[in-house]
RNA sequence: GGUCCGGUGGCAGAGUGGUGAUGCAGCGGACUGCAAAUCCGCGAAUGUGGGUUCGAUUCCCGCCCGGACCUCCA
């Protein structure tokens, strides 16, 4: 029995995944806001959602990953001003970094990529249906949703009506009806980039392109929903409420998965806090697989200390699998991904689980099975990792330098001058690099 | 304050109503000129107090501790 289980924020419960069309499976990530480069937070989300996929293209024929690029937002609008570059030369770059630092973490590209800016008319399509259906209204220039007119609004993220209004902040807009009414629609000042609306010149709240992009590639109805879990409330709820009340009778996504924010140091990864952590920085000390490896070391919806000690583990686990697979030299990937690495990946994305199963498939491998070796690579392939030849691996690119003294040492150990010889491991390990001996005196070298 | 989640060996981190994965680190042995890698073996954990049960780490309740959301954030 090949079924999928995914814990449903929706339900709060883990359920069997049913697509609505198992002919083409339709999922949705919310994607970076494009104003700076990603932060490894953004990896955790990319990289689980990414597992997600290439978990169900081995169970359906067809699936279709969306993942947007919010290029509207204050954020792009204050760094366009700061440098008084239109939006377009702003957001231009990280983008390009974007899809760089998550290509070097062998995180498969979504089919399709929408840009708010590209969907305009579907954002004020979605908008005049809610007015003309009672949910939302026009205050002083701007549209706003009304919660009121939403029996449902915050079932989602499990808020009442009056936490909400305990919860909203003291400076709620004057012209909102209700404090939790949130912006459709607001309007640009002649300096800030805007666009032609029924409304007059202005720009698409936050929540409402997903809604729009959504519903232009996936439908009013789609299977999956992503994010990270900070999403919940307000984005997704907000979401939710303006796509089923735009579109009645809908039910937007079927199902949600939310990962957890991750820890730096033991403290949350936030922007209030300052303590964010660069993917690219990180990417600068160690390989992308490392990375992705140490993501996938705990299960998505549990914390996860991002920690340099863990980067180190990751990259001996890393080590010890390609080993494991350079005493297979040829070896091709298995058709099936194996079973102990498929059974946990079902259960709700046990990365943790599956990761387990392939050091089983390592031990193998190195005591002589090749079908062991085959099959972590093709445990290789769901899980985003052993992209690259065992040899590029453990070499990277050694410096002449190094494997100069290599040489230098293999020639002391012929002569038995041992003295020499550790001094030349010593000079090559503060390279950088370790050296290992092999029968009839060959080495191996690899960095350290 | 409201809502929610979690507390597992030295560290990281899964599963499970009935002998507690996996990795890193550590220890002993084999191998090695010495190492490294590899192999064999070892030690080591379920926050706390109750309850349900033949039996609880797992289910329920209290307590303590930690974290998240309620505000831009993945």
């Amino acid at each position: 029995m090949t079924q999928l289980t995914l814990y449903n924020t929706r339900t709060r419960a883990k359920e069997v995944f049913t697509p609505i069309d198992p002919a083409n499976v339709r999922a949705y990530l919310c994607g970076p806001t494009v104003y700076d480069r990603a932060h490894i937070g953004n990896a955790r989300n990319v990289v689980m959602f990414d597992i997600l996929i290439r978990l169900l293209r081995r169970l359906y024929p067809k699936v279709t990953y969306v993942r947007n690029i919010t290029d509207i937002d204050d954020k792009i609008n204050n760094r366009a001003k700061e440098r008084g570059l239109p939006i377009e030369q702003v957001t231009e770059g990280p983008i390009r970094w974007y899809h760089e630092d998550m290509g070097a973490l062998y995180a498969l590209p979504p089919d399709i990529e929408p840009r708010a800016t590209e969907h305009l008319p579907e954002i004020i399509a979605i908008i005049e249906r809610l007015i003309a259906n009672g949910h939302a209204y026009v205050a002083e220039g701007h549209v706003l949703f009304s919660v009121a007119s939403d029996p449902d609004y915050g079932k989602f993220s499990g808020r009442t009506p009056d936490e909400l209004i305990a919860g909203a902040r003291v400076d709620v807009a004057p012209y909102k009806r209700d404090a939790g009414d949130f912006v459709l629609w607001k309007p640009s000042t002649p300096d800030l980039p805007g666009w032609d609306s029924p409304w007059g010149r202005g720009r698409p709240g936050w929540h409402i392109e997903c809604s729009a992009m959504s519903w232009k590639h996936l439908g009013t109805d789609f299977d999956i929903h992503g994010g990270g879990d900070d999403l919940i409330f307000p984005h997704h709820e907000n979401e939710i409420a303006q796509s089923c009340c735009a579109f009645p009778g809908s039910h937007f996504a079927k199902t949600w998965v939310h990962n957890r924010m991750l820890l730096v140091n033991g403290e949350k990864m936030s922007k209030s806090l300052g303590n964010f952590k660069v993917l690219n920085d990180v990417l600068q000390t160690a390989p992308g697989e490392a990375v992705r490896l140490l993501l996938m070391r705990s299960h998505y919806r549990s914390t996860l200390d991002f920690s340099d000690a863990g980067l180190v583990e990751a990259r001996k686990e890393l080590d010890r699998f390609y080993r494991a697979l350079e005493a297979h030299p040829g070896v091709k990937a298995a058709s099936e991904v194996p079973e102990c690495v498929l059974e946990p990946l079902l259960d709700d994305l046990n990365t943790p689980g599956a990761l387990s199963g392939v050091h089983g498939l390592a031990d193998a491998a190195l005591a002589g099975d090749a079908s062991a070796a085959a099959a972590m690579l093709a445990a290789g392939h769901v899980l985003g990792l052993l992209n690259v030849s065992p040899a590029e691996w453990f070499a990277g690119d050694i410096p002449a330098e190094v494997q100069d003294l290599a040489a230098q040492r293999v020639e002391a150990r012929k002569r038995k001058d041992f003295a020499e010889s550790d001094r030349l491991r010593d000079a090559i390990a503060a390279l950088g690099y370790a050296v290992e001996d092999g029968p009839g005196g060959t080495y191996k070298l690899r960095k350290s």
